[in-house]
DNA sequence: TTGAAAATATTGAATATTCAACAATTGAAG
DNA sequence: CTTCAATTGTTGAATATTCAATATTTTCAA
């Protein structure tokens, strides 16, 4: 039933590094226009509702292990894109907060990963793009 | 048209690193059990089928860029899983070889591997694991 | 044939990530 | 109430990755 033997690129695991490898670098290409990485824009973006998140919160969501997020907190605050609030209603918790050139960032950011959906859109067609979405999706579901 | 106020979970790019980083923590998991990270493995993967490749060859097969390649492989010597043979024909090639010792290891990590891709398609169905993968294929390739 | 440009791999310094340990706060059981 | 376990976030040391520069070999045009 098994393939032990099958080439790497059969695998699952392999196909998906490989394409998020490609998708990735990319996006990075565009946002270096702004001097940003990816992680920083997923950050402005999530916090960009205006409401306050937690480290925790972020960490899921920027798909980062908490250390490794709070280190680039720190440099986003020292770029003033972001800021520390503690929360009033549990203290062991850090609310963030976008700030103004966080905002202004954000939107210039924004429009320059819609251009790239824009691009995937063009030349892999639209029925398949949606289509991944939607498996992609499911995987991830089904993986919880 | 373009949407540029989207959730990023709508973003094929997220959606995308959102996966792979499920999936390939999984595999992580799996292969600790040798304590082996996932780019050894595929390394080991690539070689085992006998043939000499080059550190190019194989930073694009393991998704590596070269320098990591090169410090990753040497680890990879210090434990005697490889070897580097300078190639004749072009003497600014290095050719790499899987040893006997990286052959056992690395069949005991594909039935690892193997163990993953079969929890897949049990929770995620054998219909959509093909689709997926097909999608895949096709997005990496409508990306060169 | 020679010399400049391209291709290949490695190195060292700068940067980023991870792991384990820690500190602070909250929750909850006795 | 008090104490102990769980939750949340940060830190420091160890490790890994990246960027720019380098060395070597090959290619190719003049």
């Amino acid at each position: 039933m098994a393939k032990p033997n099958a080439p790497i690129t059969e695998h699952l695991a392999y196909l998906l590094a490989q394409a998020n490898r490609e998708i990735n670098r990319q996006l990075e290409l565009r946002l270096s226009k702004e001097g940003v990485p990816v992680e920083q824009w997923r950050t402005l973006k999530v916090l960009s509702d205006g409401y306050g998140h937690s480290m925790g919160e972020l960490a899921d969501a920027v798909l980062l292990n908490h250390p490794t997020l709070t280190k680039m907190i720190d440099r986003m605050v020292s770029d003033t894109l972001v800021y520390r609030v503690q929360d009033p209603n549990d203290r062991r918790k850090v609310l963030m907060f976008i700030s103004d050139r966080g905002k202004v960032l954000c939107k210039k950011l924004n429009s320059l990963a819609v251009d790239q959906e824009e691009h995937i859109l063009e030349s892999y067609g639209d029925k398949s793009t949606s289509e991944l979405k939607r498996l992609l999706e499911s995987l991830i579901d089904s993986s919880n």
